[in-house]
DNA sequence: TAATCAGCTTTTTTT
DNA sequence: AAGCTGATTA
């Protein structure tokens, strides 16, 4: 057969990684280096030359939309439909090992996924029957907790007791959390993997059946996977131990969500002797921003080695602009924008990143004065809206009433009557008795135990969801969405509710019966299911996009770590400043700062033509005003690939708009030298920081200063020996 | 049960 | 600043 449509594109190093020979091959992909187009020409040779059926090939990614994007791509080289092939996310494949053996992983067939709003409601529950005081043991913490745990492969038995009774403490939710899930059926996103790789181990001819079914396994964004996935990989790929691992570790951004770049370095290890295929050579950015990209990685020490380079053109140099504040680097991006789209760009081909969310707002608010369309990622998506999780849960209990997350849910949603007091009465009969909550509500409206009212809400409880279920029966799945969003009062509850909000939430319930229209069952694929319950695992695990209309062309502003994965003709990469870029909390660790200069490294690396850095020296944030200093990792690139966009003479310049900001009675004489609003001052004691506020005159001056080490202070003038530099 | 208020915290996010 | 939580009030 001729292959050589799969290796005539390619470099030599894609080349070596599509065509490398059976055994473990760990390919380090540098950024826009084509590693989605060498996984893909790799499965398509795997088919093609060594007639490897797609059903041998197991493809793991992390996001949907990679998943989806690489089998598109493979079934566009390949001519036809790859259906039932595995090509899927960490979570959802260990979702579908765990439908097809419900049994040998100790699960009901009919358990149900957590998402993280699920789970959190749970844990919360936990604290709550433990008597854990909330306020000290914080539910995100907890929950933090025991995901870290999870992600780790470590269950709550596996922790030791300890002399100290907080981490006892947090042990003790942990195993309950734990019995509760076991007990009711429910399954986190870590206890997806985590009982996956379990089912695995323990059950030898299960996991040789894979070993059997799977002869082929590949791995994209490998940096970024955790302790438990790596564990469930090598048992997958042992004993042929065929398998490709592609991951670049200075695009590792995710270190605090349990992702160990270390993995690939234990994989030369546990797999060796393993092929090693660097691709370097990047399709994406001028040569500028790849040597600035480059020189500010090389600070990172622990690093296993990558250089990037292009046969292109050096392209312009790298724009720096220094704002005087938050809204002067607003107004620079907006400035730079009209330009560029004047030309005749499209505006989606910009971007707009930042470290924290919350800086999105400033660029918002200026697009919008502007009338330039914009797009902000992030933020809740369809599936992890209120309305649509109620939705759900409705359909969920009318399907089976027995779950617990989805009774709690919409048990007084809209509002019937069920208060706090009567709902702590069901949970208590639950408890004691070992019964699901509905169960529970049945039991205590049958008995004379509650207050009149009480009862005959949860009377119309029972009947309303009873009534949902029986309507159910024999519909389509987007008529029984249809029906559960119309007859559970839902939509009335939505449309009455006040606001903007309210209509936007009518039309995403209206949306929600399309999504179930769109949905297309598989029995293979979702083998252990009906419609309805793949539909709504679905939900949980696919959360689905921001929003359900189309995007015209617009300006995209989103955070740095969304942005891993994408590139733009031109990108701003905003904030660079100590404390907001590198973030203020990971200054205490080296290994938080390299990955904040990973951080750095990925937002530089989506330029294609053009980049430009900001900063602002003062920026308000938290509704604090603070002088700021131009992050480190301006300073770690070369000169000669910067240009200092100065200030258009429209905008005042660095220390000539501090002084013309601050009052001129701000600035305050020190003996005959004056100290200036935004200047550098040396204490004896606390030792340099800078003049942030000055009030009162003469001896009762005091001002405060952010000192570098002991941050803001305020002192009074006459008494400090404050010395300015 | 719902509305209101004071106090508190503040990265990054997929599944 | 703002959004969220817990507590208090109507």
């Amino acid at each position: 057969m001729d292959v050589s449509h799969l290796l005539d594109p390619l470099n030599e190093a894609q080349r070596d990684a599509v065509a490398a020979p059976p055994g473990p091959t760990l390919v380090l992909a540098g950024a826009g280096s084509g590693k989605t187009r060498v996984l893909t020409h790799r499965i398509a040779w795997l088919v093609e030359t060594l007639d490897v059926s797609p059903l041998s090939v197991l493809a793991v990614t992390f996001t949907n939309k990679a998943a989806r994007e690489m089998r598109g791509r493979i079934e566009n080289i390949l001519g036809f439909s790859l259906r039932g092939m595995w090509i899927g996310t960490f979570h959802g494949i260990c979702h579908r090992l765990l439908r097809a053996h419900p049994q040998a992983a100790n699960l009901p067939e009919t358990f149900v996924i957590l998402d993280s709003d699920d789970q959190f409601r749970l844990v919360r529950r936990a604290l709550r029957e433990l008597n854990v005081d909330e306020g000290y043991w914080p539910v995100r913490q907890v929950q933090w907790f025991i995901n870290n745990h999870k992600d780790e492969g470590r269950r709550a038995h596996h922790l030791p007791d300890t002399e100290d009774s907080q981490h006892d403490t947090l042990v003790r939710i942990f195993a309950h959390y734990e019995t509760q899930c076991q007990q009711l059926g429910l399954v986190d996103f870590s206890e997806l993997l985590l009982r996956a790789v379990e089912m695995l181990e323990n059950n030898d001819d299960l996991l040789c059946a894979y070993h059997q079914r799977f002869s082929h396994i590949l791995v994209d964004e490998f940096q970024d996977t955790n302790t438990v996935q790596y564990r469930w990989l090598r048992l997958l790929a042992e004993p042929a131990k065929q398998i490709v691992a592609v991951g670049d570790d200075d695009q590792s951004i995710y270190g605090w969500r349990g992702a160990r770049v270390e993995n690939m370095s234990h994989f030369e290890h546990d797999f060796g002797p393993v092929k090693v295929v660097r691709l370097e050579q990047n399709y994406r950015s001028t040569g500028n921003i790849l040597r600035a990209a480059n020189a500010v990685i090389e600070h990172n020490t622990s690093r296993l080695g990558k250089n990037l380079w292009t046969a292109g053109s050096e392209g312009e140099k790298i724009s720096v602009y220094a704002a005087f504040n938050e809204i002067d680097e607003g107004r620079f991006v907006i400035e730079q924008l009209q330009d560029w789209v004047g030309q005749g760009h499209r505006r989606d081909s910009a971007a707009v990143l930042y470290r924290s969310n919350a800086q999105s707002r400033v660029f918002e608010e200026l697009l919008l004065d502007a009338g330039i369309p914009y797009r902000v990622y992030g933020g809740l998506r369809f599936f992890e809206r209120a309305e649509i999780k109620d939705a759900l849960a409705y359909l969920r209990l009318a399907y089976s009433h027995d779950s617990d997350p989805a009774f709690e849910r919409i048990v007084n949603t809209p509002t019937r009557g069920v208060g706090a007091r009567t709902l702590e009465a069901v949970r208590m009969t639950a408890r004691v008795e070992s019964l699901s909550l509905w169960q529970a509500t049945v039991q205590l409206v049958q008995s004379d135990t509650l207050p009149k009212r009480a009862r005959s809400a949860l009377q119309n409880f029972l009947e309303l969801i009873t009534a949902l279920g029986n309507q159910l029966t024999d519909l389509a799945l987007s008529e029984q969405v249809s029906v559960i969003i119309r007859h559970s009062g839902l939509i009335d509850h939505y449309r009455k509710e006040r606001g903007e909000r309210a209509e936007t939430r009518v039309e995403n319930l209206e949306e929600l019966v399309n999504a179930a229209r769109r949905f297309s069952f598989d029995p293979i694929e979702h083998e252990g299911q009906d419609a309805l319950g793949a539909f709504l695992s679905h939900a949980a695990l696919e959360a689905g996009e921001g929003q359900a209309e189309e995007w015209e062309d617009c300006v995209q502003l989103m955070s740095l770590h969304m942005a891993k994965g994408l590139e733009f003709p031109v990108v701003f990469l905003t904030g660079l400043e100590e404390n907001l870029f590198p973030h203020q909390r990971s200054l205490g660790e080296s290994g938080q700062l390299e990955e904040e200069r990973r951080l750095c490294y990925v937002g530089m690396t989506r330029a294609m033509q053009r980049l430009y850095l900001t900063w602002a020296e003062v920026r308000r944030l938290h509704g604090r005003e603070d002088y700021t200093t131009a992050s480190r990792f301006l300073s770690e690139i070369p000169e000669d690939l910067i240009t200092e966009v100065r200030a258009v003479t429209a905008y005042p310049t660095l220390s000539a708009s501090a002084a013309m900001a601050a009052n001129p009675s701000d600035n305050i004489m020190l003996g005959t030298t004056e100290l200036r609003l935004g200047g550098a001052v040396r204490h004896t004691k606390f030792g340099d920081g800078t003049l942030v506020k000055v009030e009162g005159q003469g001896a009762s001056a005091r001002v405060q200063v952010n000192f570098e080490k002991e941050g803001n202070k305020w002192l009074v003038l006459a008494y400090a020996s404050l010395q300015p530099l």
